[in-house]
RNA sequence: GCGCCGCUAGCUCAAUUGGCAGAGCAUCCGGCUCUUAACCGGCAGGUUCUAGGUUCAAGUCCUAGGCGGCGCACCA
């Protein structure tokens, strides 16, 4: 929460992080020990004031027998899911002989008298305490009875199988490592809610194994997405999230101010003119995955702040950079979910490469049954067809961009296995060069996914010159109203004129990719903790 | 931004045409040495998202607001 001091985002208005906590039901601090304050024991809900305050007094016994509740360090022989990996089966009613210490938090507790069964739960894989209490030395014994499902606690004991079979660790010793206040949500039904999910991403990740299954998918995809490009060759670079001018993509920015120097900056919208400039300067291949923030809506699909993989690779085109978008989505496909042959939202999707490759005006001139489409047609004539086709259009725009309108209402959506649609109109595409036999489009691809765009790439424009008229052009949208519209970035353009090699670039949506590959139809589903609006009391 | 839907105990959910707010799990108390959604008995737990309004009576109907989900718009 902290921000650095000298900074301070604008935009949205910063959240209260601390809003007042009024304690409408007074909860009675622990007599005397130093304990910390109450948190927020007392809001209104008087049955969860009560189980905190109950578990705050077991705290009090725990510390008057001499028990530290938050002790400093602990040190488990073996993992839980080491112990299940390295015990596969145990006879049922054997012990083995073999002594363990485990660690992770209690999730359930079955007891029967003198027998207790306890489940603790680590790294999402769960194994059983067999615990008859008088298997236990007399601390643990005492402990035994002030615990709660919710606790940390760490075991030490024989590793064996009930008589139904179930592997378990049959402990000696209990030892409390951190002791919970709160309770856990119901221990069939889970945690539902998905506004809980997505503000208290800790409890969806301990009782719901598919939000686990979900952000081990996304590690993989980025371990898989680097590998892949260093590989290739490419070097991870960092640059600023902090831009003077926004740019490298046509998308409205959030502003912040740096108070030393006074002036405004915007949290980054691309990378993209950083890691040109990078090639400029000699550094052949580059790559950054990295966080990029729009200020726009908000829907499945888009969070203000979501992840790129950007790349730039001299002298290569964007028929070199198809090759590699094939080569990375297959890699994070196998080694993130182990196949390409993937189901996404029910229906079969096959991320295996080589995909269909189709400019954007064929796949357009075939959805309007006009193969005489054309981007140089009259615009009165295509106007007609965007009406004909309910499709918006304004003015201001021209054949290129009424063309791509066309494409994004009537074809993007149903491209479900990948495609690449490609050769954007240059109206649309100030940072792609021209085509190198068609003077109105660009040498540009989108790769589009289950109906989204999953990617974005080009042969980058290395004309100073025409980049200069580009920005101008979009600096005249601006100034017109477009308030996505580029700015002239000086500082890129003297680096094109420094000498840019001709280049390649790429960049992927990296929460998207994890969408598909996790099956999950909702952004904030891949994203821990998903933009939201403050909590309010 | 617009439309639709949702919000009831810590969690998951009920509540008939507007008629005494309930259950399961969890908690608390008691019992039980092979349970695994353990079981059995008992107690307790509520600002029904908020603020107004209609009504003899509102979880339920009306108005405004809050938060979330889905769809549309915008975008990646």
């Amino acid at each position: 929460m902290a921000r650095p001091p000298g900074t301070d985002v604008r935009w949205p208005s910063p959240p209260s992080h601390h809003h007042l906590e009024v304690a409408v039901v007074p909860v009675d601090p622990p007599p005397d020990n130093g304990a910390a304050p109450a948190p927020d024991a007392g809001d209104d809900a008087s049955k969860l004031a009560e189980i905190i305050e109950g578990r705050r007094a077991k705290i009090d016994q725990l510390r008057d027998a001499g028990v530290e509740p938050y002790p400093v360090r602990f040190r488990p022989s073996h993992t839980v899911p080491e112990v299940r990996a390295a015990y596969p089966d145990v006879a049922a009613g054997t012990e083995t002989g073999d002594h363990v210490t485990i660690a992770g938090r209690l999730v359930a507790k079955r007891e029967m008298g003198k027998l207790r069964f306890l489940v603790l739960r680590e790294d999402g894989q769960d194994i059983q305490l067999f615990c008859p209490l008088a298997a236990l030395d007399d601390d643990s014994r005492a402990l035994m009875d002030l615990l709660d499902t919710g606790d940390w606690i760490g075991a030490t004991g024989e590793v064996m199988a009930s008589k139904k079979g179930e592997l378990s660790v049959k402990p000696a010793t209990l030892t409390l490592l951190a002791k919970g206040l709160r309770p856990l949500p119901d221990k069939w039904h889970g945690l539902s809610d998905t506004e809980a999910r997505f503000r208290q991403r800790e409890l969806d990740l301990v009782v719901n194994d598919d939000a686990r299954r979900v952000f081990e998918v996304r590690s993989r995809v980025l371990s898989a997405l680097r590998a892949e490009m260093e590989e290739r060759g490419f070097v991870e670079v960092e640059t600023p999230m902090l831009h003077p001018i926004p740019g490298g993509a046509t998308a409205r920015p959030f502003v912040t101010h740096h108070n030393t120097l006074d002036v405004d900056l915007y949290l980054r919208i691309a990378p993209e003119l950083y890691l040109k400039r990078l090639i400029a300067g000699g550094m052949r291949r580059v790559f950054e995955i990295n966080r990029n923030f729009r200020n726009e809506g908000m829907s499945t699909r888009h969070n203000p702040e979501f992840t790129m993989l950007e790349s730039y690779a001299a002298y290569d085109d964007y028929h070199d950079v198809m090759e590699l978008t094939e080569g990375l989505i297959e890699r994070a496909a196998r080694d993130a979910v182990g196949t390409t042959d993937v189901t996404y939202q029910g229906r079969p999707l096959s991320l295996a490469g080589p995909y269909r490759r189709a400019t954007l005006l064929e796949l357009t001139a075939e959805a309007t049954r006009r193969p005489d489409l054309r981007y140089d047609l009259d615009v009165a004539d295509l106007r007609a067809l965007c009406d004909t086709h309910e499709v918006h259009w304004e003015h201001a725009w021209g054949g290129g961009k009424l063309i791509v309108e066309l494409y994004e209402k009537l074809v993007e959506g149903d491209l479900w296995e990948p495609t690449f649609v490609i050769d954007h109109p240059v109206e649309t595409s100030p940072l792609a060069r021209a085509h190198r036999s068609d003077p109105h489009v660009t040498e540009r691809f989108e790769v589009i996914v289950a109906g989204r765009e999953l990617g974005n790439a080009f042969s980058e424009l290395i004309d100073p010159s025409v980049q200069r008229e580009r920005f101008e052009a979009q600096a005249r949208a601006r100034a017109a109203g477009d308030a996505e519209a580029m700015v002239v970035d000086e500082a890129y353009l003297r680096a094109m004129e420094l000498g840019m090699p001709p280049t390649g670039g790429l960049g992927i949506g990296v929460d998207r990719l994890v969408m598909f590959l996790a099956d999950v139809s909702n952004i904030r589903d891949v994203i821990l903790f998903p933009t939201l609006r403050p909590e309010q009391t």
